[in-house]
DNA sequence: CTTATGACTTTCA
DNA sequence: CTGAAAGCCATAA
């Protein structure tokens, strides 16, 4: 079992957190963070997401986590442009290259 | 235990 | 708006 798939790790937790995001919103990282208890944990949360395996992105709705502003997190390879793809697929509505959180946000 | 790292955030210039 | 700096947290070595 990986650690990243323990349910007693912190990664656990952020993961059953990005699962309880509802199709077509969207959470940010500092927000995410306060749900798990850490005000100021958001690079903890956006480590745990670099830890996520690409098996769990299946299982993980990893493209509704943002930045703070709604921007697009910078990370390695081939993701921002995914996970835009992704938000708009769910019909998420970008403005000027970031999300509309005042409409997509866990609660609008 | 001490350092270094990072899909972050906020503040200030 | 852009960019630098400091703060915070979990992990890895």
């Amino acid at each position: 079992m990986r650690l990243a798939d323990a349910d007693n790790s912190f990664f656990a937790s952020v993961y059953r957190a990005v699962r309880a995001i509802p199709p077509g919103r969207v959470a940010t990282y500092g927000q995410l963070a306060r749900w798990l208890g850490l005000p100021r944990g958001a690079r903890a949360v956006g480590w745990a997401l670099r830890a996520l395996s690409p098996r769990g992105s299946n299982t993980v709705p990893w493209h509704r986590v943002v930045s703070a502003g709604g921007r697009i997190a910078s990370r390695a390879g081939a993701g921002p442009e995914l996970q835009r793809r992704k938000l708009r697929a769910e019909g998420v509505r970008f403005t000027r290259g970031r999300v509309d959180l005042a409409r997509h946000g866990l609660e609008p």
